[in-house]
DNA sequence: ATGGCCCGTAGAACGGGA
């Protein structure tokens, strides 16, 4: 089976797109960020007629998260968990479902936008409730996936330009430090598993010709537990998303898993 | 040195993204 996590920058938009790619190599469970769509506009039966069931938690023009499951192969999402209890927030970052013998969290991180902003603050306290959420949840499941738009750059190979980025918010070392903190649950990141091209992103700045000139970031991810771990056959992210017509700024990442 | 694009909500610019 395949499980994605995508950043689709509005689903409105990208919806014709998702129908495209989930059409031409379905994938069994696709993790959605930034639908930036009401519940009550969640394209449910556009999906259901491609084969996919959704679970899906969303509000008005910012965030929203989905997890999509391809029926006949992996079943619907089960025991579906909307956001973090262990952290009251308006926004809607969190969804999670069990999909077959599979726990899978899928995770809009906040972007913190800078270093001196509320919103950084924001972003490490939401962290930190994920983590402590999380972390039970690991050691007990056999197979878990954490799988989402981190907003985070763990290492300076995720990174078109260290040095520019050092201290920015995406790549600084309490953000960087969290993402250790997952590692340190038991959690891998699954990319890292396999050989990877050297400048492998999955995000480009619309600005700037970003993508063509490959200046990017790697910051959409899937962790695994342990268990999983010794089940994934491969990872990679798909930049041909990226080339098309009105993309997202974010290319999905894929794994492949027994 | 600055901002350069895209999206949603508006119904013009602006907040937010990263």
């Amino acid at each position: 089976m395949k499980l994605a996590t995508w950043n689709v920058n509005s689903l409105k938009v990208r919806l014709p797109q998702l129908l495209d790619w989930l059409a031409a190599d379905p994938v069994d469970v696709v993790c959605l960020q930034e639908t930036k769509l009401t519940d009550e506009r969640f394209p449910r039966d556009a999906l259901a007629e491609a084969g996919y069931d959704a679970a899906f938690s969303g509000q008005p023009t910012y965030n929203g998260v989905a997890i999509l499951t391809r029926a006949a192969t992996v079943g619907s999402p089960l025991d579906v968990q909307i956001g973090n209890p262990r952290f009251d927030d308006e926004q809607k970052r969190i969804i999670a479902a069990t999909v077959g013998d599979l726990r899978v969290v899928c995770v809009y991180v906040p972007n913190g936008q800078s270093v001196d902003s509320d919103k950084y603050v924001y972003k490490l306290a939401w962290l930190d409730a994920m983590i402590a959420w999380l972390g039970p949840q690991v050691s007990a499941s056999s197979s878990f996936a954490l799988a989402g738009d981190f907003n985070i750059a763990p290492e300076a190979r995720d990174v078109h330009d260290p040095e520019q980025w050092k201290g920015q918010v995406l790549f600084t070392d309490a953000e960087r430090e969290r993402f250790r903190q997952l590692e340190r649950l038991g959690l891998v990141d699954a990319f890292r598993l396999f050989e990877q091209p050297e400048k492998s992103y999955s995000w480009w700045d619309y600005r700037q010709l970003a993508f063509r000139r490959n200046r990017g970031l790697r910051i959409d991810h899937v962790m695994v537990s342990p268990a999983l771990r010794s089940r994934v056959r491969a990872c990679t992210i798909d930049r041909e998303m990226r080339k098309r017509e009105q993309p997202s700024d974010h290319a999905p990442v894929i794994a492949e898993i027994d």
